[in-house]
DNA sequence: GTATATGCAAAGCATTTGCATTAAA
DNA sequence: TTTAATGCAAATGCTTTGCATATAC
């Protein structure tokens, strides 16, 4: 059994089925999963979960830390579970294939203090925008990869 | 009468009431307004355009790139009327208020070869995040801002 | 036993679309 | 006169919510 069901149980978050099935979906996988794509894998495990629950837990894990919520502009978000290795990332758009791509001019992370206008800066997210191999020469409509 | 009225109607752009009174919404206001803010505002000089038709016109503004739609991740999204002049945003977690910022470590453009994924690179989008002001000190909740 | 999670179906929000009507060129 | 834009209302896609039931602790 994973250790994101561990660590979560340590935490004090009421294990059930439908979370546990979650969490490992999350675990196997390393990738850009929509909830959508979360519930059909953990339909495959646990038949009766609902879409409702996959939301609120995903939501709830997202909130702990243990999943990264991605809204490219276009179409629905996506959970990346990579979050304890810094990186950006770098989406199709065409077919809104997304890749993982590591920090390279890091300095953007500064932003100097007369760019601030009193905002306590958290955070920054760096997008970056291509078209996938495939899109640079496919004729027809895809449909996302994660 | 505003220089983009001009330059859209230079470019065969079929003019109407309703196109004109968002064109002029947009040239007046230099901010990052929502649709149904450009609604509001349009309505002000011409009560009878629809939401529908400012859609559409935003649509094709932005398509024709004199606007610039800017998806937060919360929220409807913004149209940024700034351009001709390259900026990044930096927006309140809290609130959503947006600023824009100016490219300070530009560098972060160039994705490495090695990093691309065979994905040709078209753009980056870089949004600060953090908290403004107003919300620093504030308890209660704000309606967003422009 | 009690607090909390679940499933369902309905509501929500932002946006798009079909279609009959109207108006720009 | 022709071609395209409008308004409306309905449809869409994604996500959240209310509430009665079920369940982890």
């Amino acid at each position: 059994m994973g250790m994101l069901v561990e660590r979560l149980r340590t935490r004090g978050w009421r294990m059930t089925p439908q979370r546990r099935v979650v969490a490992e979906v999350l675990e196997g996988r390393h990738g850009h999963l929509t909830a959508e794509e979360v519930h059909a894998l953990a339909r495959e495990r646990l038949p009766e979960v609902s879409l409702a629950t996959v939301y609120n837990t995903l939501n709830e894990l997202a909130v702990m830390g243990e999943v990264l919520a991605v809204s490219a502009s276009e179409g629905p978000k996506r959970y990346d579970t990579n979050v304890s290795e810094p990186h950006q990332h770098l989406v199709c758009v065409r077919c809104q294939a997304l890749v993982d791509v590591h920090p390279v001019g890091q300095d953007t992370l500064g932003l100097p203090d007369a760019e601030r206008h009193g905002y306590e800066l958290l955070d920054v997210e760096v997008v970056f925008k291509g078209l996938c191999a495939e899109c640079r020469t496919a004729e027809p409509e895809r449909a996302p990869k994660a």
